[in-house]
DNA sequence: GAGTTTGAAACT
DNA sequence: CAGTTTCAAACTC
């Protein structure tokens, strides 16, 4: 032993950094030794020397160079498309070997990380029933998982969402304390604290941007803590590199481009953050903790929805399945289609199961911000969902959301939980107008549709409604606006086995309120239902896929955050509208709250939430906003859009803004009825054009389509006139169109064309 | 509440 | 794939 001593003095008197390093161990193992014996551990001499180790120097070491793996790693991050979400999971993976090397240090050294983690994976495992987060993966899950909520939250609510902006604050300053190494204390102080939001912030990519904006990281950090603390931050800021969405990461940063005050809110933050993680019961998940506590600060109106929100993050980071998870993160993430059916009922099945098993369970804070006791699995994503669609009510949709309220089905669809079909997850890309729905949902419904989740079967019958709604109750709720997810169907030769049924397309059950004859859509004829259902979907693959699904680019939504709206949210196949003018329910993109897009077929198309030919163009001017399409659709789109900007300052509104990304989610549905247009693609065969269509293609739309839509738009005389709305509009487009293209003023359109075309495939994240 | 309109779904 | 029919929601009165 006193050799050891020794050593360890030399040790001590520090001789080289190599000394240092390997004496280190050898101390360890002294240590050890001593520990077994506990002769020595009680001598104070021992004490000090195991005080004095040197090992410091090496975590400190570890650390930085983790840190560095971290700066440059978060490049990629940054530019990483948001479509990789597939990746997520191998990143887990990475993500998880890097945290683990950590833990082991944590667990001799430093409490304060130790703390921080144990505080979370307790919390998981004790906290539930639903909960159940596997260490480490679960925390990393959850990490993920909610990062992208928020994000997404932050998205929809800027101006809401303090406690979003808190926490991408938090992520940050922890970054910047870190960097600055000057403040130890605070370090071990902040670390711990953060260490929980830390994976979050990661998530949310503020690391990232943080870290490029600052450069590269230094940690010079004395404190083992600080290290340990650098170190989890570090495995999660990794993930958040690259993982985060592209989404997440510009919302984080205009949220903190927005204020520096956030700086100062996270100072607040933190130290609520510190007491509510102190005060966390075992149950509270880390996280679930770290996010309800803003929600107390903010105290605003809005804390139910907040908590409703935190529980669905804690939902969703509970999925014991990583496979789950990640459907889950994605779905988060992206925004799922907006309405979710039971594609698979079976999956339903297991999951009523599970949820009868947990309802019991259900968390008391789940019940508040529901009002419905949900189940933890199924319910996960349900009220994930209904977390979505909280957020989606918070952020404010704007336009869309109004017009999204108007939308029964949407509302529906929310609340049913469904396993990801593998469609699907094709559709994961587009998810985004899972949000709208969802938003709509929430905002419409208020309260009750989440219960629905509850039940969550693969259908699911709306307790809420049956019970509390009739019909009468249901069209006055409706027309308040609230009922219409209640809404019910009215079949009568369909057997409700059909997609005429609203029920049965919904992947729902019917119910009392139903008025339907003859109904086959019940739990009673569960087989009948199934086996309709897979023929159904034999001839189409994608008969109970979300209709409405969101465009991937993030980037688009994430420029037009301000607005908020679903921009790129687009009718999977696009209608077919001749006379509603796409203003009317008849329209189901009208009715899914979503401008038509190039798939649509549709004659003078006048939908409120973006005629489908502005939709591109507006990806570049971005606000216009496309109200237009209208026209004659094909040819003006681009003009229209620049129109519709000019004469419908409301069309703003309307919001989908962009529908950047449109094209590319919408490829796969298109295919199907319009030729595949890429976002460059031979759009033109259709006629319907899009504005992106190959710069060649795009001048001979101008020339023939504008032609042959003239007469469309020429209809009302003025160019104007063809855009009822609009009609005013197209000032600069009309000369275009009454030139028919001839004119110089057509190869102007052509050149903003061709100019919003290059941003457009830059802005892209895909591929 | 009855009747009409509308467009999707289903069918041919 | 196009055209027609069927269907139920949306709408109007």
């Amino acid at each position: 032993m006193e050799e050891k001593a020794e050593k360890v003095k030399e040790t001590e008197k520090g001789k080289g950094v190599m000394v240092v390093v390997m004496d280190t161990p050898e101390r360890s193992k002294s240590n050890q030794v001593t520990t077994s014996t506990n002769k020595f551990e009680d001598s104070p001499v021992f004490n000090f020397l195991n005080n004095l180790s040197p090992i410091e120097p090496v975590k400190s070491i570890h650390i930085t160079q983790t840190v560095n793996t971290l700066s440059f790693a978060s490049i990629p991050s940054i530019f990483t498309s948001p479509h990789v979400s597939s990746l997520k999971g191998s990143r887990f993976l990475k993500r998880h070997q890097l945290a683990d090397p950590s833990k082991p240090e944590f667990a001799t050294d430093g409490g304060n990380t130790i703390d921080k983690n144990d505080p979370i994976i307790d919390g998981a495992n004790k906290s539930d029933k639903s909960h159940e987060i596997l260490y480490p993966e679960g925390s990393v899950e959850e990490a993920i998982y909610k990062p992208s909520y928020e994000c997404s939250k932050l998205e929809i609510k800027l101006g809401q969402s303090l406690v979003y902006d808190s926490r991408c604050s938090h992520s940050i300053l922890t970054t910047s304390n870190d960097l600055s190494a000057k403040h130890s204390a605070e370090y071990a102080y902040t670390s711990s604290t953060f260490a929980p939001f830390i994976q979050e912030a990661s998530q949310k990519g503020l690391y990232e941007s943080r870290e490029n904006e600052e450069g590269a990281n230094q940690i010079d950090q004395d404190n083992e803590a600080t290290g340990c603390d650098w170190e989890s931050f570090i495995s999660s800021a990794v993930d958040p590199l690259i993982f985060e969405s592209p989404i997440n990461t510009e919302f984080c940063k205009k949220s903190m481009q927005s204020g520096e005050s956030f700086y100062a809110n996270v100072s607040n933050n933190m130290q609520n953050t510190l007491s509510f993680s102190e005060a966390g019961s075992g149950e509270q998940v880390g996280e679930g903790s770290a996010t309800e506590n803003p929600s107390s600060q903010l105290g605003e109106g809005s804390e139910l929805k907040e908590i409703a929100e935190t529980h669905d993050m804690v939902a969703g980071c509970s999925t014991s399945n990583p496979s789950e998870n990640m459907d889950n993160e994605l779905d988060s993430g992206l925004y799922r289609g907006v309405r979710r059916r039971c594609l698979v009922f079976e999956t339903a099945r297991a999951l009523r199961k599970h949820l009868d098993k947990n309802s019991a369970s259900d968390s008391p804070l789940l019940m508040q911000s529901d009002g419905n006791t949900s189940s933890s699995d199924g319910q996960r994503i349900s009220t994930k969902d209904r977390s979505d669609s909280s957020r989606c009510v918070l952020a404010g949709i704007g336009l869309h959301l109004n017009a999204l309220t108007t939308t029964p089905k949407g509302y529906k669809f929310v609340a049913k939980f469904r396993t990801p079909a593998p469609q699907e997850e094709l559709l994961n890309n587009s998810l985004a107008v899972t949000m709208l729905d969802r938003e709509v949902s929430t905002v419409e419904n208020g309260v009750p549709p989440v219960e629905d989740e509850s039940q969550a079967s693969g259908y699911i019958v709306n307790e809420e409604i049956t019970q509390s709604s009739p019909k009468k109750k249901r069209s006055k709720l409706e027309l308040a606006g609230e009922g219409e997810a209640c809404k019910r169907c009215n079949c009568k030769k369909s057997k409700c086995l059909k997609l005429y049924c609203e029920c049965f397309a919904a992947g729902v059950y019917c119910v009392e309120p139903c008025s339907c004859i003859d109904c086959f859509n019940k739990p009673v004829h569960e087989d009948t239902v199934l086996a309709t259902r897979k023929q159904i979907e034999s001839r189409n693959p994608l008969a109970f896929a979300p209709k409405v699904i969101k465009g991937s680019d993030s980037l688009c939504e994430t420029r037009s955050d301000s607005s908020k709206t679903p921009a790129s949210a687009r009718h999977k196949r696009g209608c077919n509208c001749k006379k509603s003018g796409c203003l009317k329910k008849y329209c189901e993109c009208y009715q899914g709250g979503v401008g038509c897009s190039i798939n649509c077929r549709c004659e003078g198309c006048k939908n409120v939430f973006g005629r489908k030919d502005g939709t591109e163009v507006e990806l570049e001017e971005d606000e216009g906003d496309i109200t237009e399409k209208s026209m004659g659709d094909k040819s003006l789109q681009k003009t229209a859009i620049q129109n519709n900007l000019e004469q419908n300052p409301d069309s703003a509104l309307p919001a989908t803004p962009l529908q950047c990304g449109r094209s590319l989610v919408q490829h796969p549905f298109s295919s199907k009825n319009k030729p595949p247009r890429s976002s460059f693609p031979s759009i033109g065969s259709f006629g319907k054009i899009g504005n992106f269509v190959a710069q060649t293609k795009s001048d001979k739309h101008f020339g023939n389509v504008q032609e042959d839509e003239m007469p469309e738009f020429g209809q009302g005389g003025s160019p104007n006139s063809g855009i009822k709305s609009s009609s005013p509009n197209s000032k600069r487009v009309s000369p275009h169109q009454s030139g028919l293209g001839t004119s110089p003023e057509v190869r102007r359109g052509r050149k903003l064309i061709l100019q919003s075309i290059p941003s457009f495939p830059s802005l892209t994240p895909k591929h």
